[in-house]
DNA sequence: AAGGTGACCGGCC
DNA sequence: TGGCCGGCCACCT
């Protein structure tokens, strides 16, 4: 529990299910810090090093592959949520609001 | 030590 | 209807 913010933040991120996706702020709303959901992002650019979190099941709230640039490729982010059952079309995820995935805390 | 930055969110014009 | 602006908090230079 009482660990880095980033750390918090991997720890979410990789309770994320496979096929399923989570917004920043829902995760940032989980640690507590529900405005700060740029530091969400921040952290996610920091797990670029770390391959434990699956930052491709994170999206804004719009279900908008914001993030996708910072992957490798253009189109990894949406090869890999794809790869995971989750249709993408345009950068944006269908039927976000059924993939959604509420993290909580609790569950630690 | 201080300022700038950022993979966001929500509200306002 | 869509675009702009501020807030928010931790990390980096």
């Amino acid at each position: 529990m009482e660990e880095n913010f980033f750390e918090k933040v991997y720890a979410i991120a990789k309770q994320i299910p496979e096929g399923r996706v989570t917004s920043y702020g829902a995760i940032a709303k989980a640690l507590g810090t529900a405005r700060s959901a740029r530091m969400v992002g921040w952290a996610m650019n920091a797990s670029h090093n770390l391959d434990d979190v699956p930052a491709h099941r994170v999206v804004n709230r719009n279900g908008l592959l914001t993030g996708k640039h910072h992957f490798d490729g253009t189109n990894l982010m949406q090869q890999l949520l794809e790869n995971e059952g989750v249709k993408v079309v345009e950068n944006q995820i269908l039927d976000f609001d059924k993939l959604f995935w509420e993290p909580n805390l609790e569950q630690f």
